[in-house]
DNA sequence: CCTTTTATAGTCACTCTGACTATGAAAGGG
DNA sequence: CCCTTTCATAGTCAGAGTGACTATAAAAGG
C-alpha cells in the first residue's frame, strides 16, 4: 500500500472465476461452460468473468454463479474464496488477475444455458478434461481445499438438500475424499459432533429406494466439528 | 472467464499487502510501516504495495517483503496467500483490488527502513492500534488462518530458527493461539508425529537462561502433522 | 416366506488426550 | 557449598475417540 508514488502502476483486468461442486448419482461433478471465442475456442472452463466496476469479488461470482447455473435464489448457497491466480502468461491475451471462488450445491439443476454461456453443462470430476487456462489446477486446489473443509467444519451440510439422510451426507464425504467409510463409524462420529446435525422430529423418513427408510435430518447450528471427521490414513506412518 | 465481449471490463489497480509475523520475547508481532501520505498520512498499515507488470503476486509480495524488512535473502521464508480483498471503497482514492499475504519470520531482525517505507517497525499484535485500510480486517485474518494452520500442519517450524528446543516451539503455539499449554503434554505430542520435528544429532544443548539446557531440533521432513495438534477447548460442548 | 438391501445398535481393543506427579540438571544466592 | 529456584524431561492414569467388527431391524422384491 505504499508507493504510490513511486512505482507506475499498471492496470489489470480482474476476473473472478468459480469452480461450483455438487453431487450427481453420488459422484462430484463440477459446472462447465464451453468457450465461443479464442482463446481455447470450443474447450471447457470454469464458468466466471470480470468484475463490474461496483461489484466485490464476492458480489461478481455470485450475479456469475447466477448466470450461468439459472438458479433463480442464489443468495443460501455457499460461496466462499479459494484463492487468487495472477501469474503473468495464464491468459495469452492480457495480464489477468482471477479471484477463484468454491460454490457448494445441493441438488443440481439440470438445465442452464444462461444469459452468458454459450453452453453449460455438469460433467463428473474425473472426466472434467483439460480445460482453458489454468482452470485445471484452480479446479485441483478447489478440491483439494473442499476435502480439507471437510473435515474440521460442517461444510458437507452445503452439498445436501435442506433435510438429508446420514447415508447421503457420508456420500459426500466419499465422493469428495475418494473413500469409503465404514457406515455405522461415520454414523457415530456425526451423532456425536454437537450441532452438526439434528434430527427432524416428526418421526419423517425416506422411502428412497430398497431398503429400511432412513431418519431424516437437518444441518445443526455449528460450523466448526469437535471433535473432527478426520480422513482415513492419508499418510500412514511415515517415519 | 467468459463474456469477454459483452462486458465492458474496467481495469483495476492491483496490490499486494503482507502480514509479516514474527515472535519477540515470546509474543506475537507484526511488521508495520508509518504511512507518509494521505490517505491515513502518518497512520500505521501494513506492508505492501503495487504488482509490476510482469510479476505474480507471490513474487511481487516476496519483493515488498524484501524490501520493507531490509532482509538479503528471503528466499527461504515462508510466503502464503491468504485472501483478496476487493470491497469498492476499502481505498477512498480509487478501485484497488489487494492480494494479502501471510510471511512468517524466525528471527526478527531490528532495523528496518528499507527502500520504501518512511518508517517500519515490529509492534506487538496487541498494540497493533486501528490500521489505515481495512488492515485491521487483514491481520485478524491472518492470525486466525495461522492458528489454524498450526493444528494441522508443521508451520510453527517457519517462525522458529533452524535449530530451536521444544520450549521455543511451544512459545510460537502459545502466543499464536493465546493460550498455555502444558509442557509435558506438548512435548508428548510433539515427539509423537511423525516428521514434525527431528534432534540435532551432537547431544547439542543450548544454554539460554537458568534451568537445565534443552535438547535441540530441527524442522522435519513432514508437511502435515498426524495425529494434529488440535487447539483446546475452543467450543467446549455448545449442545 | 425368504433373500436382499439398507439403516441402526452394540462390542472390543487400541490410541490419544488432559491432568497430574516425579525426577534431573543447570543457575544464583546466601 | 548447600539450598532454592527454574526449567527440561519422564511417567502415570482415567476417560474419550477410533477402526474393525458383529448383530439386529425394517423395508422391497421375487
Amino acid at each position: 500500500m505504499l508507493g504510490y508514488d513511486k512505482h507506475a502502476y499498471e492496470p489489470f483486468a480482474v476476473t473472478v472465476d468459480l469452480a461450483v461442486l455438487t453431487l450427481r448419482a453420488g459422484a462430484l461433478h463440477v459446472l462447465l461452460v464451453q468457450r465461443g471465442q479464442e482463446p481455447y475456442a470450443g474447450q471447457w472452463a470454469l464458468p466466471g468473468g470480470f468484475l463490474l466496476p461496483d461489484e466485490s469479488a464476492e458480489t461478481a461470482a455470485r450475479r456469475e454463479l447466477a448466470e450461468e447455473t439459472g438458479l433463480s435464489d442464489v443468495s443460501g448457497l455457499h460461496l466462499e474464496q479459494l484463492r487468487t491466480y495472477s501469474e503473468p502468461g495464464r491468459d495469452p491475451r492480457m495480464r489477468v488477475v482471477s479471484v477463484a471462488f468454491t460454490a457448494l450445491l445441493p441438488d443440481a439443476p439440470e438445465a442452464h444455458g444462461g444469459s452468458d454461456a454459450a453452453q453449460a453443462r455438469w460433467t463428473p470430476y474425473d472426466s472434467a478434461g483439460p480445460l482453458a487456462f489454468d482452470h485445471d489446477r484452480i479446479l485441483a486446489d478447489a478440491r483439494e481445499r473442499v476435502g480439507a473443509k471437510l473435515e474440521y467444519t460442517s461444510l458437507a451440510t452445503a452439498f445436501c438438500p435442506p433435510e438429508f439422510t446420514l447415508g447421503e451426507l457420508q456420500q459426500v464425504y466419499e465422493a469428495v475424499w475418494g473413500t469409503r467409510l465404514d457406515k455405522p463409524n461415520f454414523r457415530r462420529k456425526v451423532l456425536a459432533s454437537p450441532g452438526f446435525v439434528e434430527p427432524v422430529p416428526g418421526a419423517a423418513r425416506l422411502t428412497s429406494g430398497r431398503g429400511k427408510p432412513a431418519a431424516l435430518y437437518r444441518a445443526g447450528e455449528a460450523a466448526g466439528l469437535h471433535p473432527p471427521l478426520l480422513r482415513p490414513s492419508r499418510e500412514g506412518r511415515p517415519a
